[in-house]
DNA sequence: TCGCGATATTCAGAAAATCTTAAGATTTTA
DNA sequence: TAAAATCTTAAGATTTTCTGAATATCGCGA
């Protein structure tokens, strides 16, 4: 079963990225853009994990976690401005598992996801720990704890830039990912371009490392005016 | 099984942290925000260990201390803010098998808890005690009740704060660990900074003393753009 | 086959992350 | 209270990674 995730954030582009960051990897999302919405909805739903914006108009993010900690109890992801003022939200953050400044990689975001949540279900073993950070088949496996990347066997030296994009592939098997998405996917919103082929050499890259030929490529195929999939 | 452990505080922010702490090593958690509450639940439940702050608005520190000492007996921490004036507490901390100077380091709560824990538990052989104070492998050992660091047979002298990164990475082991995670692990919520290589120059320090050198290192490995590892 | 736009390749400079060093601040110890 | 140990900060060096421009190549349709 997939996990429940909470995102609440008064930035509303910002909540629904998050949201589809994490529904591209199968969570299921209970997005609100304030507080009073969000507590509602921790008395309501059985969640697995919160992310919250530090500096909400009506309730602030420390309060939702106090009141998750009270009550229920699942690890708290705490988002902050990098510009906010440390006084103004230093003790806002207590009690936060981790906390992720904005802007941050989408990739980023999904691994603090994923180590919560299997720090979480490793306390509490009942529940079954789906291997999230873990993809693999025919030869490639990914690992998001270790960043390591291993092709039959013999490991990849990935950049985090390459990983990501692989990542992304990988976890989007079978379907074709235009340039653009891969780019939104692994950069976020934080960078806007639109002779984009930064794409284009890091897929270069990640070929060369996986020594796969652009003619005949075993692995990232591009199809020609659409972008590149990986075979299921 | 896990054992109990009451944690009262009216700073609700420190009794939440308290609480992720020791949620994060497995213990069960009885948190309260006054002195009533917690009397009431040491008549109640089966204990294993309290914290106590010193100063609570209604029945203060010292007061329940004396109650579990008169019915039950568990092994009290008391924690005290380092301002308060010391005729204040005095007397206060009485009683007491252990007390802590907040502001605080996580590491050394739990360490606190842990060593209390096992002293007890070593009086009543009865109870199992499985707290892992001991991190051993491949000719490191790290002994969190003597601070202790050994590497294939040879003594290492860490600082405080040097053996604080190197258990969170030990502990950790085979996963990467940002440096963001390291400083919110040692430091705690308390200190809140986004750039600082704090981190890492204590990391330099560990290396220097363990002769790991930074091309090739045999124990803390860097990965580029996401933190710092321990192979598996 | 040719032309054109999409994709590849290359590479050098820019940017970012990490490392190193050392000085000054702080804390602990004697 | 002084000395020693430890921690933090900052600046500059170094390494790794990213990006954008120039050029080459490919695939499709006319």
């Amino acid at each position: 079963m997939a996990a429940n995730i909470l995102i609440v954030d008064d930035e509303q582009a910002i909540a629904d990225l998050v949201e589809v960051y994490l529904k591209n990897e199968n969570y299921n999302v209970f997005k609100f853009y304030n507080g009073k919405d969000a507590l509602n909805c921790i008395e309501n739903e059985k969640l697995d994990l919160a992310i919250l914006d530090v500096m909400l108009p009506d309730v602030d993010g420390f309060s939702i976690c106090q009141r998750i900690r009270e009550k229920h109890n699942f690890p708290v992801i705490m988002l902050t401005a990098k510009e906010e003022e440390i006084d103004k939200i230093t003790g806002l953050t207590l009690g936060a598992d981790d906390y992720i400044t904005k802007p941050f990689r989408p990739l980023e975001l999904i691994a603090r996801v994923k180590a919560q949540l299997r720090r979480f279900t490793k306390y509490n073993p009942s529940e079954p720990n789906q291997e999230e950070h873990l993809i693999a088949f025919s030869g490639l496996v990914l690992d998001m704890d270790t960043h390591e990347c291993t092709l039959n066997e013999k490991k990849l030296s990935l950049t985090p830039t390459e990983f990501s994009i692989l990542w992304v592939l990988c976890s989007n098997r079978g379907r074709v990912v235009s340039s653009e998405e891969l780019f939104h996917e692994v950069w976020g919103d934080k960078y806007f371009t639109n002779s984009n082929n930064t794409v284009m050499v890091h897929i270069r890259h990640l070929r060369e490392k996986m020594h796969d030929s652009t003619e005949h490529p075993k692995y990232i195929k591009t199809v020609w005016g659409v972008g590149y999939k990986i075979e299921k």
